[in-house]
DNA sequence: TCTTTCTTTGTAATATTATAACATATTTTG
DNA sequence: CAAAATATGTTATAATATTACAAAGAAAGA
């Protein structure tokens, strides 16, 4: 399965994924304003986990306004909307992986490179949500962050 | 399976706690000082995640020195042991429900009543762990945190 | 024991992350 | 168009966490 960590062809990662974003907002009604296609767009442009006052910074060299509010309205958009992420280990926010599916994210999280891969689990298996059924806890939401090394860390040099 | 999500002996539980982490810091060599015990003894007896800051409070009355660093290295401390976990989603800690058990830590969090309850999960196993080999990634540790409703919650009233 | 080394604590200051509150503007709806 | 809903601008502040350095205490080796 293909994870992100890899080389691809980014331009075109950063369109598509602003292209899906904006027709699901047409399709659910919603506005897909400005700063929100743009931080949407830092997001993707990215490709790794941004904390919103690193975001605030970009928005003030584009030309936006930038006080906090402005990227927590933003980002609590796209994480309604589930057009990005907040990785709670981090602190910081992701543009989703894929987009437009419904699921449940899991992420890994390299500790040497801070790159973030995510993958989507199944909610509904896995020893987790045994343990919920067996206690009669209903799960809606699950944090799912691994932390470690990824391949390229790996190979790349010894720690 | 007991999850905590129950009454029961609770003097008991925060003394054996105690003890246990007591004498695990003598068998490794490290120091249980009065403030990393106390901390450990609050986060036992409330038996749910404490900011940081409710337990500088906590200290504050007890009579200790209660500046953030005070709270935060005593956390550390319990944290890197393990007698206590850091709940990633609500920036709080709680006390580790195995003490004395190396065990990758999962919770259910119930966005009702607050309560925690923890249960152990096997790393090496289930889809996660499944995806993380086949990509090469190595997971070091593992942030899974569920939340939902509580059978308690469930039972006591409609939403 | 002495003394030096390591660990822990005391303390001030500050960094980082996030929200509240309220006024204004813009968009959508009837 | 008027009313209602949604989004933005702005100030202030809350909540969480760390840095840095000095002083005190405990552990280890001579």
């Amino acid at each position: 399965m293909n994870l992100g960590f890899h080389k691809h062809d980014h331009a075109a990662c950063i369109s598509e994924g602003v292209a899906r974003a904006d027709a699901l907002c047409v399709a659910e009604g919603v506005q897909f304003t400005p700063v929100r296609k743009r931080v949407l767009e830092l997001l993707l442009q990215a490709h790794r986990a941004m904390g919103a006052y690193q975001i605030l910074d970009q928005l003030r060299e584009d030309g936006f306004k930038h006080q906090p509010p402005v990227a927590y309205r933003a980002l609590d958009f796209l994480v309604a909307r589930g057009f990005a992420h907040k990785i709670e280990k981090l602190n910081a926010f992701i543009a989703c992986a894929h987009l437009g599916l419904h699921h449940s994210p899991a992420f890994l999280i390299c500790r040497r490179c801070a790159s973030v891969a995510e993958t989507r689990v199944d909610e509904t298996r896995g020893p987790l949500s045994d343990v919920a059924n067996s206690a009669g806890f209903v799960i809606e939401k699950a944090v799912i962050e691994a932390e470690g090394i990824c391949p390229n860390c790996l190979t790349d040099q010894p720690e």
